[in-house]
DNA sequence: AACGTTTTCGAAAACGTTTCCGATAGGTCA
DNA sequence: TGACCTATCGGAAACGTTTTCGAAAACGTT
């Protein structure tokens, strides 16, 4: 026989149907509700970590008052706060910082997304970033698009919703519509673009200087008697090629050589196609004297083909790339490329943020632009001017 | 004149004292304190993101209404729901996932402490990890130690701050004292140990056998023909470079070849140690025809070195590495070295993440042995078996 | 001792969710 | 036409902080 919870007598309790599994009973004496509780599990209770309040009952102070003292506040007592700093201390009290990003609305921490944090371009950036931004106390959440639209939207969904306190962002290869950034701008949080940026939303960006670092390289080949210069350039849509193939243009053309488009050749970055066009060149009645390769680790898949192929690089056909800095250095024969400085990069990307957090506001969304140091090596030194390997670690122009 | 703000009254108003910058008043009439409010300013309200009370009051129900027609719950009419999920959209609602974790106690974030992510080994770890991870609907958060202990420490304190729900680490060099990591345990926060374990407390654990990779990479050389070889050790305190030392011994003791205390050299991992050790060992009366580099990029080091002295490779005297294989397939001569699977290391540390996360209690920590794979290359094969170049990227022991 | 002042503390609201516990308006069935 | 149900909703507490406001105790001065 069922009681009711409230006048506890049995004879006016009646069914009333069910509710979330449980049978429901409504007892007409009191006209009260109330459901059967047996079979309900006790919810095991979950491991909680120490909080404030636990601390404030040990002492037997208020909550507030444990709160003041650990922030350092300063309407406190010096002795009740040295006894709240020493019984949180034993009972290793860890702020929860959800609990103050809740309430202050501030994360202290920014979102990254990049599209391949094994690409060490990106790596490089990312450390540069967190080295800026760190200072200035702020934890970084890493994302990668690893080129996909879907998944860069994602990202950025997740880590508005996460509520982070900026977004520097690096935008996927398939990226086209950039809505997804548009609410970071119009909810107030601080955006940075680096590299490949977007031009329909006015953030801060930080790009590089392809034309120029183009320009520069294509210069040096022609300074160094190259006359027929051929460009392996990436997907003709993508902006950085055809900013780094105007840069190439615009060298020969400054010295009066010809364009010729059949030393023109875009490839989607994969190493058989360069390789590909790599003998196709080669076959031709003029073959090129030097090569420009203005994507991701091409310029090392010619290398290597060119070894195989037993063509001398420099002095048969010089060689340069662009970026990879690092690897560049330590291939043999050494690359020349265009230093990109991600760590540089990701720096600038980080004080733009902070710069945009201080001003909120009255900041103006500025663009700065990275140039690229041209950095020669051997592979494209020809002839005229042939150095000891040991000097062209110290060139850096 | 002051006058009271409950009575209204003036000429029983006294001041007070001051109380945070503001002049205080009492009425003694009413027996009331209160304080001036003129000059302090109205704080300018932050824009705020649009929550569930709002949708809520748009439509005049109940923010719990809100709540149940967004996730889904069965309590709510289909019409109803269908509203609040077009006003949502309307309001371009995003869950405030600070609240959600705040009341979950979920975060459904993970922290990955690495020394440095600008090494493709722990870039690559990274990406396994997320990979992984990512397919459970977790996101990563990512910090450096730059392989100092103090940056280690508070990077863990933030992230236990921040009430991740796990924690992979691999250690920094410096770290000798594990305090820092045991108050997850005793929290109850996931704990995967990889790369760098430490034994003081009983996480799971992936590391690689730097043993055996030693071992094989060793014989490997002897099979090549090599007498003397050479290692070049990491610091001797270093367990890795302990291990991969005795891997070393091993087998040479297996072949009868003698340890030669004039051929093992402990560095810390500079370049310029590395090519000051191999010059005191070019200058030995007999110097050594094969030299295992043990760290972190110094055989690529010796690789420069030894092409700068003329001395050729493999011919006179071979080379392998232990790891990074991304570069060691570029350069050339193309390095043999040990592939330390640097993704699936990743990728298991966060398997056994989530097994830890679904047993809970129940957990027994276990620890992974990644085997690497002894990638055969060029800069090995001393006079037995040339092969043509093409050949030995397809070789994979 | 009376008064004015300062120091120190507590209560409560708020941040944005979720969830528990009912309550009520209709519906169905005898 | 009641009795009994069910579907659907609201209220309120809770998560762990910070902060505001106000009260009381302690202090200092005549």
């Amino acid at each position: 026989m069922i009681k009711c919870t409230k006048c506890h007598l049995a004879d006016s309790v009646m069914r009333a149907g069910f509710i979330r599994g449980r049978q429901r009973y409504h007892c007409k004496a009191c006209n009260y509700h109330f459901t059967d509780d047996k079979g309900v599990a006790v919810p095991e209770k979950k491991r909680r970590q120490t909080t404030i309040s636990d601390v404030a009952r040990e002492l037997g102070v208020a909550p507030s008052t444990v709160s003041r003292a650990l922030n350092g506040h300063s309407d406190i007592n010096i002795n009740t706060r040295r006894a709240i700093m020493e019984v949180a201390r034993q009972l290793d009290y860890q702020p929860n910082l959800l609990a103050q990003s809740l309430k202050s609305s501030e994360t202290k921490t920014i979102g990254v997304v990049i599209p391949d944090i094994e690409r060490p371009f990106f790596a490089t950036a990312v450390s540069g970033i967190q080295q800026v931004v760190g200072e200035a106390g702020y934890r970084v959440m890493i994302c990668q698009s690893k080129e996909s639209y879907e998944i860069e939207v994602s990202n950025v969904q997740a880590l508005i919703g996460s509520r982070v306190d900026g977004l520097l962002i690096c935008h996927s290869r398939e990226t086209e519509n950039f809505d997804h950034v548009k609410p970071a701008a119009t909810r107030g949080i601080p955006l940075v673009h680096f590299d490949r940026v977007c031009n329909e939303v006015d953030s801060a960006k930080v790009i590089l200087d392809d034309w120029n670092g183009a320009f520069n390289v294509t210069e040096h080949l022609i300074e160094q008697g190259a006359q027929r210069i051929a460009i392996l350039a990436g997907p003709e849509g993508l902006l950085i090629s055809q900013n780094r193939l105007a840069g190439y243009r615009s060298a020969l053309l400054k010295h009066n050589l010809p364009l010729r488009n059949e030393l023109r050749a875009h490839i989607n970055f994969r190493p058989e196609s360069a390789v590909a066009v790599l003998d196709t060149w080669l076959a031709l009645p003029e073959p090129p004297d030097a090569i420009f390769a203005v994507n991701y680790t091409n310029a090392f898949d010619l290398l290597v083909a060119l070894k195989a192929r037993h063509i001398r690089v420099p002095e048969d056909v010089a060689v340069v790339g662009f970026g990879d800095e690092f690897m560049a250095s330590m291939i043999e024969p050494g690359l020349t490329t265009v230093n990109l400085h991600p760590y540089r990069i990701g720096q600038q990307a980080a004080r733009l943020f902070l710069e945009q957090m201080q001003q909120k506001e009255a900041f103006q969304p500025r663009t700065f632009v990275i140039t690229g140091d041209l950095v020669i090596r051997q592979s494209s030194l020809k002839g005229k001017s042939q150095l000891a390997h040991a000097e062209f670690f110290k060139l850096d122009i």
